[in-house]
DNA sequence: ATTTTCTTGTGAAGCATTTCACATATTTGA
DNA sequence: TCAAATATGTGAAATGCTTCACAAGAAAAT
């Protein structure tokens, strides 16, 4: 035949990635504690999963473990890091700077993860040109021509659910591919564009839920 | 046989209760903007599902909908709301008022969706006595005696992750049943404590894993 | 009234994820 | 050196979740 099928690239479930991120938590305080080297069964048991589940995780970028000893902790987490592009860091421009937008400029454990926010905008005149943590606020009008992809790869979104659609869209025309969105709506963007929310009304109702149901999930993320 | 297994409680995914959020959420708008009623199709479309998914998520709990016509918005908005136990307020509070917890408190549509911060606690001398929104922060110390289950239902952590597990401790001897972690640490609490993370470093890691790897999970949350 | 159109509700199929179970590799201890 | 213990890596089975597809009910059109 002429033509088979292109090799798809593996696909990873979110499950699996989001744990990648528990694992390289776990491993980042194991070494802290001073361990070499840690099971699957070790791994698991401090992340509430099954030693299966670590194992298969680990599965799908290669082998990493010895056999009757376990996985290099320091080794693992580097390896890990690469994975997940954290072994570098990444310029992140943060857009709104109000209660949460605040709360995160103030946040060191985001530097030193690597995420460097590096560039603020706003549109309330009050906050336009005032310092925050040694980062001056543009003003969101310069967006276009101050938020260039070569220089930021990341922008989090923490402005008001009303102007969100609006202003992700000219994040998306100016060539940004990554947004982690704080506002409560569900923004829409291109297919290339990687997209996040993190909606804490969201893990509230699920705790109302779980309340008023006395209610264990099939499967606990 | 003497004894057949008892009926066990129909068990919910946790994507579907996250859906239904997403579908109050999206009937609230629909309302506001005059409709009736909608479709799942309607429906389905504005949060980027399937019109089956919102008809198979909706079926776990009734049959809401009229063939041929579709749901009727304000009743499905209600029964949700019903379902995920936000047809009444919540009494909150909340650990550690520094810079995620002052955006927690200041955030009035936590109090308009029912979820009520009424108690706040840090160790934080400069801040105990302190009037944040009307509530006066309490010493951590008097936790034991000021949470009483009688009273608060949930309580959110925004306490450095060092701390987390110790405040956690107590706050479960406490009585409380849910709680919504901001730390990123994996706490322990009992079985019949449902404890839900807030974990923003995560999502980051997810969009850097995503970039590095042009990456498209197999399913979509 | 009757037909056509629309849309729900739901088993069943299809697909994704987790767990099982074991061959295999390595370490540890005698 | 060899046996016992440990623990990985991975197909296959089991489980869970989503999508399909269609019967059936209701509305709209004729
Ligand atoms: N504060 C919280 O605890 C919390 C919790 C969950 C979700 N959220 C969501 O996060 C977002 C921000 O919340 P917040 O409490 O920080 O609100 P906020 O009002 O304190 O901050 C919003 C910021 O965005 C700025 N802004 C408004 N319009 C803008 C525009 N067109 N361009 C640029 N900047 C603009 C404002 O000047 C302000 O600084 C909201 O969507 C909110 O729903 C907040
Ligand atoms: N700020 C952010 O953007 C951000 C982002 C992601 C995660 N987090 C996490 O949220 C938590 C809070 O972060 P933050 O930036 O608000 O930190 P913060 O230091 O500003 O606030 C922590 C608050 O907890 C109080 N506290 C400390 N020990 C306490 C104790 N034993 N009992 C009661 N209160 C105590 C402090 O006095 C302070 O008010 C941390 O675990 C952090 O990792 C924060």
């Amino acid at each position: 035949m002429a033509s088979d099928s292109l090799p798809e690239k593996k696909r990873i479930s979110e499950s699996t990635i989001h744990r990648l991120s528990l694992y390289y938590r776990a491993l980042t305080v194991l070494e802290k504690e001073g361990f070499e080297t840690v099971s699957s069964k070790g791994l698991a048991k401090r992340e509430k999963l099954t030693p299966a589940q670590v194992r298969k995780d680990l599965s799908f970028f290669g082998s990493f473990g010895t056999r009757g000893l376990g996985y290099p902790v320091v080794e693992l987490r580097d390896k890990i890091s690469q994975i997940l592009g954290i072994d570098r860091s990444w310029r992140v421009a943060l857009v709104g700077i109000g209660n949460i937008g605040s709360a995160l400029v103030s946040y060191k454990e985001f530097q030193k993860q690597g995420f460097q926010i590096v560039k603020l905008f706003d549109n309330d005149q009050r906050k336009i040109g005032s310092n925050h943590k040694g980062i001056v606020v543009s003003d969101i009008k310069n967006l276009a021509n101050e938020l260039e992809p070569d220089n930021i790869e990341m922008v989090v979104l923490a402005v008001p659910a009303t102007v969100a659609q609006y202003i992700v869209d000219d994040i998306v025309k100016a060539g940004i591919k990554a947004i982690l969105n704080f506002a409560p709506v569900n923004l829409k963007v291109p297919d290339d564009v990687f997209l996040r929310n993190e909606n804490m009304s969201m893990e509230l109702e699920y705790l109302s839920f779980a309340l008023v149901n006395d209610h264990i999930p099939k499967r606990v993320r």
